[in-house]
Order: structure tokens, then C-alpha cells, then sequence
DNA sequence: TCGATATATTGATCTAGATCAATTTAGAAA
DNA sequence: TTTCTAAATTGATCTAGATCAATATATCGA
């Protein structure tokens, strides 16, 4: 596995992976839209994400969902102290994840500091980004929303379409929707509306070209804390 | 300070303080409502709760402000990569605090592999609360959301109502309107709501009683995943 | 104790965004 | 290619919750 991973771990200085070989943990590939897990199912297992992008998603009893968080190859996932997960992860495009097993991640973990450090590092990067989720699903209009979101998923995937192997993620507008809240008439409306005004624009499918940064950062009264995610 | 501490480590089993001592952190103690960092400050300490309760909260430009998370004795805040905070710290109560200087929290971390240990888990412990945080901010209706809270509070709160030192949180209508992303009207029509309901009563200032929780558990629509919380 | 000031409550409107509905456009299968 | 099905767009209403406004209640200082 070291060597499969070797370009991913030298591209994106994601050393961590290497602790995990085919000795203690296993491959496996996804169809885009597949479910890796599912809430309710037990946390037996802590996923690294090799290549590709997945959406941890609740849905309520009411059916409504809740998009949680994306995930970005070089991260890892599933490390929680419940017994049941409390999202579904799915991959939004084709996927190449290392499972390994809840009881080795802890041991490796325990007798590795380097490693523990690395992953607690990636925690509170986490952390930091979570808290700014929560900022932007709060107390913010629709448009500065949609604006929000489209810079920092832009910011967020930078580094991966420079990787010919990459694309946009492919979001529908249901997604984008259960993400910020909103309905998918709504997104729909918001994304003509900056459709518009030039500063994106649409082309295959589900695919969003920024074509005025400034004017989007305007729109969503982006602030300092931003730059956190810039990089 | 390990003897002024020892009651509250001893009584809620939090040993990590106790690698703070005299020699290389400081206490201090805060009146409520007063501001222990601002948004903006340089992220060059860490602190510790030994008692009272915390709000982080961050207010956009617009002046809306979005209270991010709540904050309980024995939790660590200000852990982050960024160089500047992005939320005020605010008291809610009577509060005192250890104050350990971002460069000595890094050495017994890096020395002391079991509080690492510790805090890697508390960091867990957190990220598993903002995201459950994230889905009640979003897909939920107004009633849902003040339910799901004053549920999340009584948990949260629960171990420190059982100590005579604490009472209730302090909370206003705007303080539970800015981390629900509602106005205080609106919260207090809520409040309004499920008094006459016979599910809550409020006495003395700004404190709740649940009444009824099947009832809040029923509005709530509360399910599996918030368990977790219960211990 | 009595004002003075801040917070909570309740009522009356207004509006952003949800909901309902009708096309349009895209993708997949034959 | 054509046909079928799913997603996106756009328009027409409706409504939950915001906003504006008027008391009421609580807190604090003299």
C-alpha cells in the first residue's frame, strides 16, 4: 500500500497513510453516490481517504437532511467516541478509501506519538472548521450563503484541481441545498440570480465556475477569520 | 493549585489540570458577562475551566452575532491552528480559569503523552458535539430547535446542578436566540408557548425548568444519535 | 424606597424563503 | 437516434419567523 498511496502521501505531505498498510488495514474502491456507512451503523472501523470527496449526511425522522461536512482526500474519518454513527457517508465521486479496524487504529495510535500528534493536529484543524460552519449556517441570508459556500468549497478543492486526476466535486443543487439549509428551488434561484451578474458560471453538469471572486466575497460579507481556510 | 483544584478534579474526574500547576500557568477569576478574548485577539494561550460556564460566540459584520458553542468546567478552549481567535470568549458566570501560555501547552503535550491522550479525547468528545450542533442549527423549525436546547442544556448541565456551587446557566433570550439564529421575540414567544403548555416554567431571572420532558423530547423529535449526550 | 435602564412579553405587520406547480434541460437506456 | 426519467429552472402563492411597536417586568443604583 505504501507504494499505491506514494503519490497522494508525496503530493499532499500526508504521511500518516503510510502507518497503515496492507498488513493492518484494506483498500477499497467506490462508485460515486455509494454509501460507505450509514447512521445507526456500529463505529467499528476509522476510514482514510485516499482520493475522491464524500458527504457525511444525517436525515432526520421528518426526512429532511442535514449535510454535515465534506471530506477531503489525505482525511480521515469515523473517529468519534459513539458506538453508532451518527451520519451516513457517502462519496460524491469515485472513491479510494483505507478501512482500518477500530481496535488497530487505537493501538496504533497508543504506541506511535508522531502519529497521534499528526491525527490530533487534524482534529483541530477540524475543529476550527466546524466552528466556522456553524457561523456560516447561522446567522446569515440566503445569498451570503450560497456566496459563503462557493468560495470555501473553491478554497477547499484548490489544491485537488491542480491534480489532473480531479474535477469539481459533483454536488446537485439538493445537496448544496441540505447543506446550507435551504431548498433546491431556492439554490436554483440564488445561482441564476450570480448567473446574472457574471460572477459564476455553469457548464457540464453540476459543475460552477467563479468568474468574479471579489463580487462573490462582497456578497457574502466575508471577513478574517476566511483567510483561516486559505492556505 | 493542585489543592484549590482538587475538588473539582476529584468530584468530575478531571486529572489534566493537574499537570497546570502554579509553576508554569496562572489562575484568574472573571466577573459574569465579562470578556476573557475577543475575536481578533492572537491565539497565545490556552485556558482551562475550573468553574463557571463560557460562551464563544462571533459577531459578523452586520452585527449579528452567532454563539458558536458553550463551554463547561473541565473543558479546554482557545486549542486551535489559527494565530487569531475567531470568537469572543465570554463569561456567563462567576468564573475562574487557568491561563497556560500557548508555548508551555505545546511542551506538556509534547512531553506527557497521556494528557495528550486526554485532551486528543476531549477534542474528539467536542467534534462529536459540533456536529451534532450543525445538524440541530440546521433542518429544523423554531419549536424543534428550542426543544432540542433546552434538552441539550439540562444534559450538559446536569452533573454541575447536582453541586451547590452552580445554578442554572445564566441565560438571556438574546443568548439562546443567537446560538438557535433567531430573534428574542421569537424565543420568547416559544418560551410563551411551552409554558402554557405546562412543559417548562421560568423562575427567579432567565432560569428554565423542564416540566415535562416527554413532552420537549416529543416537539424535539429527538432521536437515537442524542443518546450520546446522556451519560 | 423610588426612579432609571435593560430585558422580556405580546401584538400587528411584512417579507424572505418555503411550498406548490409547470416547463425546460440533461442523462441514461434501448 | 428516440424515449423515458431525473434534475434544474422559473413562476405563483403561502407562511414561519423577522421586523416594528407598545407595554410589562426585572435589575440596579441612589
Amino acid at each position: 500500500m505504501k507504494a499505491t498511496n506514494k503519490k497522494f502521501s508525496e503530493q499532499f505531505k500526508l504521511n500518516s497513510s503510510d502507518e497503515f498498510t496492507a498488513a493492518n488495514s484494506r483498500q477499497r474502491f467506490f462508485e460515486p453516490r455509494s454509501m460507505i456507512k450509514r447512521q445507526g451503523d456500529q463505529t467499528d472501523s476509522v476510514f482514510f481517504l485516499e482520493s475522491g470527496f464524500l458527504a457525511l449526511s444525517k436525515t432526520a425522522a421528518n426526512g429532511r437532511r442535514q449535510i454535515i461536512n465534506f471530506l477531503f482526500p489525505g482525511e480521515y474519518c469515523g473517529i468519534t467516541q459513539r458506538d453508532y454513527f451518527m451520519c451516513d457517508i457517502e462519496c460524491l465521486s469515485f472513491t479510494s478509501l483505507r478501512i482500518i479496524s477500530k481496535d488497530i487504529f487505537e493501538n496504533t495510535l497508543n504506541n506511535n506519538s508522531a502519529l497521534m500528534r499528526e491525527i490530533y493536529d487534524q482534529q483541530i484543524y477540524w475543529n476550527d472548521g466546524l466552528e466556522e460552519l456553524i457561523f456560516l449556517l447561522g446567522a446569515r441570508s440566503t445569498e451570503e450563503k450560497i456566496a459563503s459556500f462557493l468560495i470555501f468549497l473553491n478554497i477547499r478543492q484548490y489544491r485537488y484541481l491542480q491534480d489532473p486526476l480531479y474535477k469539481e466535486i459533483p454536488l446537485s443543487r439538493a445537496d448544496i441545498g441540505d447543506f446550507l439549509g435551504m431548498r433546491v428551488e431556492t439554490v436554483s434561484r440564488t445561482l441564476s440570480k450570480f448567473r446574472k451578474l457574471k460572477a459564476i458560471k455553469s457548464f457540464d453538469n453540476n459543475r460552477i465556475k467563479i468568474l468574479d471572486y471579489a463580487a462573490l466575497t462582497k456578497i457574502a460579507e466575508l471577513e478574517d477569520s476566511w483567510k483561516y481556510w486559505d492556505q
